[in-house]
RNA sequence: GCGGAUGUGGUGGAAUUGGUAGACACGCAUGCCUUAGGAGCAUGUGCCUCCGGGCGUGAAGGUUCAAGUCCUUUCAUCCGCACCA
């Protein structure tokens, strides 16, 4: 890496003069202050105060053997700058600091290594809490907490014993990544693009027993609090997509000839006319009893590939539909029709009822694999559109409903046939099917007849999908509720014969094939055109409408069908309205070393048992070898494994699983509030005082640890342990910073970047962390630049130097409201900008206030520059704390800078004598007035109007219109 | 496919409510500092120009005295989820 070394200010120019000054000396200066900032404790945040309490923190990080990288220094950089103005401004500020400590890399490093995670990760630790100090973060050090201390763990296996208690963890079988030749479970992390880690081999899936938090149990509470709060709105949509609530019916379906029951999950009920087949996921427990001795074989073959597959290999196939019939039927129980039941492994075991009635009419997947197997498709929905304007339906017309037949009619050369009432009414020739035509085709040669006289027909055929409308029609007085097929009718125009039926009403025209759909007037006419052109026959694409080929239900609009349908089905005992959830439960276990043990005993007698409270915590036992061995590594240690139950005291065996890392950082929050408590994980009176955090910074994590902090802190609002249902109130997403070439920062892309390099090359942390918030917007991803950071350097430099030049001049006594109206419109600058997070406009507005004090420099410094100057000193404050607290000293202050009450601007020393106001003709800028801020809109107008250069563009016209805004412009139109 | 964003100079980015587009910084150019420059200081820097002005915020329309900002259509890039019935 390449970092260009700032020099010391050192000038052929005055060199005398300059070599009397201070040097800013980031190298010197930042040490100084860090060690005394942790030597009288100043950010310990007390637990009493009669300030406001902020708290405010980012994401632990997992100490890895990396050490922080600029991800985490940034991070922090928001962090402080918010806990450094919050302080400020006079809140009682807690920063805490703790580390994510358990999970995989240690434990893997250990299997390598033979070194005992306890014992890299404290390394690690010491090593990230330097890098920590060396930027000058605020951190009150005296709460921090590591999830791997047994201190910590205890209160996480007090939770799981809670949890249990409350019937919110529980066990189940599940599938988990096993490799057969290491005989060991893998960890996502640990499965390589199908293989193993370690051996490379391929992993399979195997069924075993596990723990789960029921976190279902909460998803309507998460979801109802949601949209309340103050987080990055991506975040919010992601979680509720992931929670995934549908709203919909289990329908059963009985099996033909059999006593079983098929029972389906849909969000479709409307549509159950349309289910022409069912399929059922490779999982579903019924299949061995729908196969039979023609199918059992290949069935058993599908199933058995299926559950083989790796979620990779199904990826790569793509939505390819695979599938087998299972030899069974089953009936619908809308129209009694039999239908065939397959496997398909499109169909989800873990969600609904692993069982689907497939509608291949309304359904993309259902329609694809109908297509494949060549299964019959119905269309149910008609798309439906509203007439507008004249074709409007009316309140107090009568509603009509019928089916109807349109006719596309061609002369099979490109040439149409519209019929023509008048302007308004252009559309294809049709009518309504009356009890007298025997079928739809008979219906469609009648209407044909009567409307345009055409008697000799060369081919009918379906032409596009069922679709329907509402008009209403003033000549007729009523409305209309239509739905009915399109066909395509080709004829021969020169053999035809007109009508005498119905003549003088209408006329027909012939239209060319590109002229026929802006000639139509009806929308539901071009609609069909556009499909007819498609030549779709059923569109998948359409969801909503009128109900077709539905027996009773024809007609019915189908988001009202939905809630008949199912009443309906209710009335007759096979159906029930239900609601589903994408989200499953969590599962927990993990079969690794590096975790918190699962707080259970497991007796012959009494099942699982959670460890009571006083034999908490589990601790977890020194091993000398992190291989596993079949089990978890856990399983092996005999002596560990073996106790006794608390029920009966009988010989019991202790669970070996340890849980998930994110249980441990689900509660980390809390424990900061409290983090010596020995007697409980926290006391709620201080949970009452500092709970919620205001403030949670991060860049990772936009469901899993985001949504698991939501679900316990939920849990903990209802055994009353937490004011508050929501434990984080605002969250603050920031970017990444990316590598100087735009790409991720990599060690093996061989582009990053050591915060401390940066800091020992000379620029200091002072620089470095300005320079981070001074890059961009922080929810955006910025590059590094290694230029970039030099001019941030360049202007602390110009500050300090400011300073310097000022302390040792001769001063007048003269005052300077120029400069009293800069101090404060800076003042107000900075304040508000902070305030909504946008460092980066506040580092240029303090950037642009040294370089208007360097013009304002050249009248020679007064006594009236102390005040701006120590000003220009708290507001950098936040983003510079070092140099800021040495200029603060070196201005004649002995007191903290930290807790000095943040500067306050006084609007009407901002006010200035004159303002500008910008004239335009016609839109365009041509004049610029300097008007006293007091003068008259008439005054004001006047003068534009006298603009040399607005006259010219005004010439001898009169201006039809001339506008003012106060303050800002004069606008002339002529 | 669904969801969430984002498109502004050579570059990173400003413009908080429709009111001077390009703040601030990088880079570049010119000059100054009696050695040097990866230092410092000063000035300039959207594009075109016949020096009057014209054109400019991904593209095309629209509303308005006035649009980066509002409306409609469209294109591109990034991120998250992804066979959820």
């Amino acid at each position: 890496m390449q970092v260009n070394r700032p020099h010391p200010v050192v000038s052929g120019c005055g060199l005398l003069y300059y070599q009397m000054m201070k040097r800013y000396n980031p190298s010197e200066i930042e040490p100084k202050w860090q060690q005394l900032w942790a030597d009288d404790k100043r950010y310990q945040a007390a637990d009493t105060s009669t300030k406001p309490k902020y708290y405010v923190t980012g994401m632990f990080p997992y100490p890895s053997g990396a050490g922080m990288h600029t991800g985490h220094f940034f991070e922090h950089s928001i962090v402080d700058a918010q806990a450094r103005f919050m302080r400020a401004q006079g809140n009682n500020v807690m920063y805490p600091m703790g580390w994510d400590a358990f999970g995989l890399p240690a434990e893997n490093y250990a299997i390598k290594t033979g070194t005992a995670p306890k014992d890299s990760t404290k390394t690690n630790i010491a090593n990230f809490t330097n890098q920590l100090n060396r930027v000058g973060a605020s951190i009150d050090w005296s709460r921090e907490i590591t999830t791997s201390d047994p201190e910590y763990y205890k209160w996480t296996q007090w939770v799981f014993t809670e949890f249990f208690k409350r019937g919110l963890a529980y066990q189940k079988e599940a599938n988990q990544w096993w490799c057969p030749v290491d005989k060991t479970v893998l960890a996502n992390e640990q499965v390589e693009a199908g293989k193993c880690w370690r051996c490379g081999n391929e992993v399979i899936k195997k069924s075993m027993k596990q723990w789960f938090f029921k976190i279902t149990d909460y998803a309507d509470a998460l979801l109802e609090e949601t949209p309340n709060l103050d987080w990055p709105e991506k975040i919010k949509t992601a979680q509720t997509n992931w929670i995934g609530k549908s709203q919909g019916a289990e329908i059963d379906f009985a099996v033909d000839g059999r006593d079983e029951l098929l029972t389906v999950f849909t969000t479709r009920p409307d549509t159950i006319f349309g289910a022409t087949f069912m399929v059922i996921a490779p999982e579903h427990p019924l299949i061995s009893q729908l196969v039979n001795d023609d199918t059992k074989a290949t069935v058993d073959e599908y199933v058995a590939n299926a559950l083989k597959k790796s979620e990779i290999e199904r990826q790569s196939e793509g939505k390819e539909k695979t599938g087998v019939f299972t030899g069974s039927y089953a009936i619908n129980p809308a129209n009694g029709e039999k239908i065939p039941i397959w496997i398909a492994d499109y169909v989800l075991g873990g969600y609904g009822t692993g069982a689907i009635m497939a509608v291949p009419a309304h359904d993309e997947r259902d329609y694809e694999f109908a297509q494949k197997f060549e299964l019959p498709i119905i269309q149910v929905v008609a798309a439906h559109s509203i007439g507008s304007g004249r074709d409007a339906p009316r309140d107090e017309f009568e509603m009509l409903h019928r089916p109807v037949v349109d006719a596309i009619i061609t002369d099979g050369e490109g040439n149409f046939l519209l019929q023509i009432e008048n302007e308004h009414h252009i559309h294809f020739v049709g009518g309504g099917i009356d009890d007298t035509d025997d079928t739809t085709e008979a219906a469609l040669r009648r209407e044909i007849i009567e409307e345009v006289g055409l008697t000799e027909i060369i081919s009918i055929k379906q032409a596009s999908p069922f679709s329907s409308g509402t008009y209403g029609r003033e000549t007729k007085s009523r409305n209309q509720k239509v739905w009915g097929t399109f066909f395509e009718v080709v004829v021969d125009p020169k053999i035809q014969v007109d009508s005498e039926i119905e003549q003088g009403l209408h006329s027909i025209e012939w239209v060319k094939k590109e002229d026929v759909e802006h000639r139509l007037t009806w929308e539901g006419h071009r609609a069909a055109w556009k499909s007819y052109l498609a030549g779709r026959v059923i569109d998948t694409e359409v969801r909503e409408g009128l109900l077709v080929n539905s027996g009773v239900f024809d007609g019915t609009q189908t988001s009202d069908a939905r809630e008949q349908v199912v009443a309906w089905l209710e009335e007759q005992g096979v159906g029930r309205a239900k609601t589903t959830y994408k989200m499953r439960d969590w599962l927990i276990s993990r079969q690794r070393y590096w975790g918190a043990p699962i707080p259970i005993i497991h007796c012959d007698e009494h099942g699982a048992v959670p460890v009571p409270e006083n034999d908490l915590p589990v601790l977890l036992p020194e091993v000398d070898e992190y291989e596993p061995r079949g089990e978890s590594v856990l399983a092996s240690q005999t002596d560990w494994v073996n106790t006794t139950c608390p029920e009966c005291g009988q010989p019991a065996k202790r669970e070996t699983d340890t849980m998930d890392g994110y249980a441990c950082s689900s509660w980390y929050l809390l424990r900061y509030a409290d983090p010596k408590n020995a007697k409980q994980p926290w006391s709620t009176e201080l949970a009452n005082y500092w709970q919620p955090v205001d403030m949670y910074v991060g860049g990772d994590h936009a469901v899993a640890h985001l949504l698991y902090v939501r679900f316990w802190n939920h849990v903990f609002h209802d055994m009353n342990l937490v004011p508050t249902k929501e434990p984080v109130k605002k969250l603050v997403y920031h970017g990444l910073i990316q590598a100087e070439d735009g790409r991720k920062m990599s060690k093996s892309l061989g582009n990053v970047v050591d915060p401390l390099e940066v800091i020992d090359a000379g620029y200091g942390a002072d620089a470095l962390r300005t320079f981070e918030l001074f890059l961009g917007p922080i929810n955006e991803n910025s590059n590094w630049s290694s230029k970039g950071i030099a001019g941030v350097y360049r202007f602390l430099n110009r500050a300090w130097t400011l300073t310097q030049e000022y302390l040792e001049a001769e001063k007048t006594d003269e005052p300077n409201a120029e400069l009293v109206a800069l101090e404060h419109r800076t003042i107000k600058k900075v304040t508000t900008d902070i305030h909504r997070l946008s460092f980066n406009t506040a580092i240029a507005a303090l950037m642009e206030y040294v370089n208007e004090l360097y013009k304002l420099k050249v009248d020679g410094f007064s006594e009236a520059w102390q005040q701006p100057l120590e000003s220009l000193v708290q507001l950098l404050q936040p983003f510079a704390p070092h140099i800021s607290a040495e200029l603060w000293q070196q201005l004649g202050h002995n007191d903290q800078l930290d807790f000095v009450d943040w500067p306050t601007w006084d609007e009407s020393l901002i006010v200035t004598d004159t303002v500008t106001i910008v004239v335009q003709v016609n839109g365009k800028v041509r004049a610029k007035l300097e008007v006293a801020a007091d003068a008259s809109e008439d005054d004001i107008k006047a003068q534009a109007l006298a603009e040399e250069n607005v006259a010219k563009f005004v010439g001898n016209k009169k201006p039809t219109k001339v506008i003012y805004v106060p303050g800002r412009l004069v606008s002339i139109v002529i």
